[in-house]
DNA sequence: AGCAGCCTATTTACCAGTAGGTAAGTAACT
DNA sequence: AGTTACTTACCTACTGGTAAATAGGCTGCT
């Protein structure tokens, strides 16, 4: 049960990050929402900065282990790209900006650690992306200009951007509508 | 000099949001910038509400005045969509994130106003965009699939998350990458 | 079995600093 | 005398954070 707070920590914060931001969420919020006092979570949570990169973290894991799955259910790699593009959409859809993508936007603000775990996030993104794309090359189902890490990184950028302004509009479809032309381009 | 104070008080606040975004500053942080009392800005712009929709209101003019300069000064859609992209660069240069690309990030707690105001800002340069690239495909210098708006909508989330990334990487050589890749595949 | 002592998770009760905002006064120009 | 552009002096609510008290469970010892 212990254990347990600390995670239901997460899932509140998490949440409020994702469509708030980590300047547009306190301690009393996740408090109210869980109906413990702010000193109960500074208990878990000494800091906010500390909270923050825990969620970068968990969330992390959560996405890489995600990635995982969809190396362990398809070899093909523009199979992979849909799924990878449907795995926003899926956030998009419970009205969410990704964690990261929400925390890029307030890089100004971040404390330090944040902000280096965030980049790794976006580093690990792209790393997979990279495989994805040079596999899909190999066998000839994916073709694209250039190199691969720029061109992960492209991908990355364009999701991410399609689904803030999409989120900004209420409306999934813009973002599904800009993912599928994104992978096109892609051969995918 | 009065007049001129009100734009030097957006001056500053813009270059806050673009940085830090709309809840990373305060009006005691334009005040000290400016070297007057939190209450002479409450003078000239009442809340901080109305200090952000003016603050769109501005960029959005300033941005489709550089868009009209385009129009004038070239007639080939490549072209116009190179310099499209150089005005997002050129921001980019100078630490900032795009205003209303920033603003769509914390679309979650911004006042309904502002709402409304930033995705007015999104709309105009969906149009231009959609212009430039209707001519472009007319004049057969641009080629692209699908319906001319999507593809619009497409490019502009495409530049905004590039941009975001980009900046937490302080790499514009990121941006101009993706960028460039972005607008071959609309064959400019 | 009984209980002392400890650890974990939590609360109550604070704190200083900052947020956005207001009321009333003032100084200069028209 | 009125208008414009301010300042001084406040206000309330909230921010992240802390210290001390407390309640309950688990440990080992006699």
């Amino acid at each position: 049960m212990a254990a347990d707070t600390s995670q239901r920590i997460l899932d509140i914060a998490e949440r409020l990050v994702q469509t708030r931001g980590f300047n547009g969420f306190s301690y009393a919020d996740v408090a109210q929402a869980l109906k413990v006092t702010k000193a109960s979570l500074h208990y878990h949570f000494p800091s906010k900065a500390d909270l923050g990169a825990r969620l970068i973290k968990r969330y992390e894991r959560k996405f890489l282990t995600a990635l995982e799955s969809i190396d362990a259910e398809s070899g093909d790699a523009r199979v992979k790209l849909r799924r990878y593009a449907a795995i926003y959409e899926d956030v998009l859809r419970d009205n969410r900006m990704c964690l990261c993508g929400m925390l890029a936007a307030e890089f100004g603000t971040l404390p330090k650690p944040m902000r280096e775990d965030m980049r790794h996030f976006f580093d690990e993104n792209e790393r997979w992306l990279a495989k994805v794309l040079q596999q899909g090359k190999r066998d000839k189902v994916l073709k694209f200009a250039g190199s691969v890490p720029e061109a992960a990184q492209t991908l990355i950028g364009a999701l991410e951007g399609a689904m803030m302004i999409a989120r900004s509009y209420g409306d999934v479809g813009r973002f599904t509508a800009a993912s599928e032309r994104v992978l096109a381009g892609f051969g995918a």
